[in-house]
DNA sequence: CCAAGTGTTCGTTAGTTGACGAATACACGA
DNA sequence: TCGTGTATTCGTCAACTAACGAACACTTGG
């Protein structure tokens, strides 16, 4: 299986955090893999067909925001890597994160 | 003088927020703007060119995050809307310009 | 081995973005 | 009124984006 690619946090640019941030369907992605961390891709409400919704989990993965892991059957476990992110932009993520759970 | 578009608080939308803070050189005008409120358009250290520093401007108003007002001698006067985004998404834009005036 | 389930990749398309120079609009001072 | 200074608007261009379906890759159960 491909490796996935996943930044080091030593690497993680604040601009593309937030332009990972600034679609609203990828917005609602992250916070529900943070509401409900390990969920597989395939568990999302959503209108929006799987190679879309495949390239939105790719955004958030090479901007730092989630670790995609192998799970049983090809699925693809999504944790959030918000602590590590805070630990580079303090505030940043949980601010937005309790934003967007609201609106 | 054409009247300047400014959204209402309550318009402010958080996707359109962080599309605007997402570009760097859009960052870098709003951080300077926060730092030294009132600052004219022509006062910001770049290389771009006046129209396309317009257009920067021009997003950063649309999104709420800052006010313009007209100057002395047709200038525009830039002022943050800070205040009034943390009214609506709390914290938001006070961490990344935290985060911004850093890296 | 084969079929079903889960995601990714590829190619395409329409729309958006960021950049520029030239032209324009407006205010102010001489 | 006529420049000068300040900023916006317009037209253009290349690059990027989000969306889709079809095809492919991989795992697992039968």
């Amino acid at each position: 299986m491909k490796p996935l690619f996943h930044p080091r946090v030593e690497d993680l640019d604040l601009s593309t955090i937030l332009h990972a941030c600034a679609d609203p369907t990828r917005l609602r992605l992250l916070a529900d893999i943070n509401t409900e961390p390990g969920k597989t891709c395939g568990t999302f409400e959503t209108e929006l067909s799987k190679s879309t919704l495949s390239a939105h989990f790719k955004v958030l993965r090479e901007s730092g925001l989630i670790r995609q892991e192998l799970g049983p059957g090809n699925s693809r476990l999504n944790w959030p890597r918000t602590a590590e992110v805070q630990s580079r932009f303090p505030d940043v993520i949980s601010a937005i994160l309790k934003s967007a759970i609201v609106s």
